[in-house]
RNA sequence: GUGGCUGUAGCUCAGUCGGCAGAGCCCCUGGUUGUGGUCCAGGUGGUCGUGGGUUCGAAUCCCAUCAGCCACCCCA
């Protein structure tokens, strides 16, 4: 067909088989999230762009080219948020939370918007599940926000899942890291592609992402980040692992990784699958806790992490459901209708059914034999069917389809037949 | 931003050497003058992604372009 509008790029329609899919993994997701003492917090998908520039930090590929940033007619510069996390901490600091006791636990399920290049597993308009923890600084919490993670995939029954973490420092101890680093890299400016030179001076811990093999050998061979992290740094990231042991979560420490955004600080992870091809990332998190006071707030410690829900549902392929069933809802009863009269008659007679259960009054016109096809298609348990001589008498046609008995009820009985068909 | 693959009916796809545009499913109608899940018969539905070129003749060959998918990059 000659489609006069078609979706934008990177974007999709769910259509109700996979919706089904969705909402059971987000009930899961809501149920695991409350026990580990979350609440919901939903926020505008829109925010001002300096939000963004200043949390996720220029340098960023996210900033610098992922962002759908626009001005609006009064000239303020608007960003449809990219990820969640700067927006949680707005949220946090504009509703007078800080002053809240304890720590503040918020989780969400919400559309991201990202202008990458789509494929696999990665959409511009995609969704995260994912958790804000603020006003703690333990590493034990550390070690439960990873449990967590952990705990949303099994809980859709996700396989072969595993966690790298590791601590990228803090401002006491990182800026010397990072000027050993840079020297480094630079004495060995030949093994690096011209295209990642540039990041050196600007964030030299993302030359960690780069999956170049030259890159990754020369790498190897500097001393490892959590060899240069200062006391604080070192026994918080020594708990983290000892308790993530201890409550037999499945990890390696991995000190080439870090991640891509600006705010982290210590302790960071990522969760992948191991499956051939598709996104194997599937999760990434860490602490923050010089955001909020970045933000203007008071300093206030946190950690989040953020799951990537489509990716995620891929590599669920041993899923629960069908796919390929069909688009239309299900129904209760189907109220099949001889002609434009008889719809009107049906519509005011069936009203009380709604009451009780999911009732489809057919007003296509087609032949009787098309309604009762569509009756079956909607699996529908009754179906009643209205035409000029029940009109006449007020006593309607009622099949029940489980076993093909047909008798006819007057109107006003109608929902106690019905009720009786549910109840059996 | 770079590379690979694919575009034919609503869906899944055939289409040989360049020679009438096809199948299955879906949908509609009828068999059953008002009744499903089985069956039978018939029917609707096409800018062969788009534009150009070669040719007596192009879905098929060539060029361009657009779209989709996949991979790199990066990320979730």
């Amino acid at each position: 067909m000659n489609l006069r509008y078609r979706r934008l790029k990177g974007t999709r329609d769910i259509l109700l088989g996979e919706v089904e899919k969705l909402r059971w993994c987000e009930e899961r997701w809501c149920e695991v999230l409350s026990r580990y003492g979350y609440g919901e917090i939903r926020t505008p998908v829109i925010e001002p762009t300096d939000l963004f520039l200043r949390s996720v930090g220029k340098g960023t590929d996210i900033v610098d080219k992922e962002m759908y940033t626009f001005e609006t007619k009064g000239g303020e510069s608007l960003t449809l948020r990219p990820e969640m996390t700067a927006s949680v901490v707005r949220a946090y600091l504009e509703n007078g939370l800080t002053r809240q006791p304890g720590t503040m636990k918020f989780y969400y399920i919400a559309p991201m918007f990202r202008h990458d290049r789509p494929q696999a597993g990665r959409y511009r308009q995609f969704h995260q599940v994912g958790v804000e923890a603020l006003g703690s600084d333990s590493p034990v919490l550390d070690a439960e926000v990873i449990q967590t993670a952990m705990a949303l995939f099994e809980a859709v029954g996700a396989k072969g899942v595993m966690v790298q973490v590791n601590s990228i420092g803090c401002p006491e101890c990182r800026p010397a890291f990072l000027e050993d680093l840079k020297v480094f890299l630079k004495d060995n400016l030949d093994v690096i592609p011209e295209s990642m030179q540039g990041r050196i001076d600007i964030n030299p811990l993302r030359l960690y992402d780069a999956k170049d093999d030259g890159v990754n050998q020369l790498l190897a061979t500097f001393k490892p980040i959590t060899e240069s992290l200062c006391q604080g740094c070192r026994d918080h990231h020594e708990v983290v692992l000892r308790t993530l042991e201890s409550l037999g979560v499945p990890f390696v420490n991995d000190p080439a990784l870090v991640r891509g955004l600006d705010y982290y600080c210590r302790t960071t992870f990522e969760i992948t699958a191991r499956s051939g091809r598709k996104q194997s990332s599937l999760a990434g998190g860490g602490r923050y806790d010089y955001l909020v006071e970045q933000c203007g707030g008071p300093a206030t410690a946190a950690i989040g992490f953020s799951i990537g829900v489509e990716r995620t549902l891929l590599h669920l392929d041993d899923k629960p459901f069908d796919a390929q069933r069909s688009p239309q809802s299900p129904v209760d009863v189907y109220v099949a209708c001889a002609d434009a009269a008889a719809q009107e008659y049906a519509l005011v007679q069936t009203d009380a059914l709604r009451a009780m259960c999911r009732v489809e009054i057919d007003t296509t016109g087609r032949s009787m034999k098309a309604q009762a096809k569509s009756a079956n298609l909607r699996q529908a348990k009754i179906m009643l069917v209205v035409g000029e001589q029940e009109m006449q008498t007020g006593v309607i046609q009622f099949k029940n389809f489980a076993n093909g008995e047909q008798k006819q009820v007057a109107g006003e009985s109608l929902p106690a037949a019905v009720q009786e068909v549910m109840e059996g």
